[in-house]
DNA sequence: GGTGATTAAATGCATCTGCATGAAATAGTC
DNA sequence: GACTATTTCATGCAGATGCATTTAATCACC
């Protein structure tokens, strides 16, 4: 597998394919960054699992609502966050009420609309996972780069945030979004 | 979003938080590789599906049987090559048969077994799809990195590539595996 | 060569997802 | 203020996925 990447290099310097497009570099980094994500990400569900909590996603949903001004948001803003379609939030808002994590509460100015309130079990939970969560990153992701290694990796990556330009959320002081 | 590099070095230099696991440039790392991911493949697929092609796994399947002496493979093969569940597998050539484009076939030595093979119309469609995910690949990817900078992410993607060593396949001639 | 473990593949079932649409409220326009 | 367009959220349905189990053949070993 490193084996390729001897071989690109051996090709273009052959100087035969002289604008090959897309470049065997740039497939190269599509078929890694397709893969090694599906590993990455396989394994630290696996590990959150294994450990008896809910999927990721809806950490993430635990997350945001927990940082929300008193713990509530719209579907809509929850939805926008988590870049998610809309039906996908519906459903995992639906999840999140059936265990008690969180609670619709109709919203007063615009009676199509709701907030979503995260229960005191939700942000128990919330924490409680990332700690599985945090040593899952460490495990799959800290202890496999140096910091600096892991700066470039986030420096390359960014220049592939597509041009649609949205804000990624702050890995704050005790949690970090997935997805 | 650009913004929260800065943040983490801000932090990070303060010396606070001398051994907080996982770093914050790890945590930066993971959260990258998870959204970049899926929007980079969101873009490709919808791309493939706007031109009327059937999803990358397709691709994949067709690829590797196409490039398989003869056009054909045993699905545990197959299996191993695309790094999918024994099941996924099963009903994926289920898919490829039902539309003509791969045939199942017993496997005399092991009748337990099958071998599966790429039809003629397998292969064209292999080819045409090859057409649109480059271009996407392209598109998405590399008109983003030079091929410097697209070498450099796919070596430190490498260095996430779990412990379980498993090939890479080769991008070669005419086609790229996806995932 | 018989017995138990292992491997290859398929499938039933529950859940999840995507897509399209529906229902209800609001915003915009004349 | 009536009429249309838009926004917010839910849902029916078809297809996909994960998980566990089943069936059938081979292997390993005594």
């Amino acid at each position: 597998m490193q084996l390729h990447l001897v071989r690109y290099t051996a090709l273009s310097s052959k100087s035969r394919d002289m604008k090959r497009k897309p470049s065997l570099e740039a497939t190269a980094a599509w078929i890694r960054l397709m893969r090694i994500q599906s590993r990455v990400l396989d394994a630290v569900e696996q590990d959150l699992k294994k450990a008896g909590f809910p999927p990721l996603a809806w950490y993430d949903a635990l997350l945001e609502l927990s940082r929300a001004p008193s713990g509530e948001m719209r579907p809509v803003e929850l939805e926008r966050q988590m870049l998610i379609p809309q039906y996908s939030t519906s459903r995992l808002i639906d999840r999140l009420v059936d265990e008690g994590l969180a609670a619709r509460r109709e919203c007063r100015s615009d009676k199509r609309g709701q907030f979503v309130e995260i229960s005191e079990a939700g942000r128990e939970l919330q924490k409680k996972m990332w700690s599985a969560y945090s040593a899952a990153i460490e495990k799959h992701v800290g202890s496999k780069l140096s910091d600096a290694d892991a700066a470039k990796l986030c420096g390359l990556l960014d220049r592939l945030g597509c041009s649609c330009g949205e804000a990624l959320p702050v890995a704050a002081r005790d949690g970090a979004p997935a997805r």
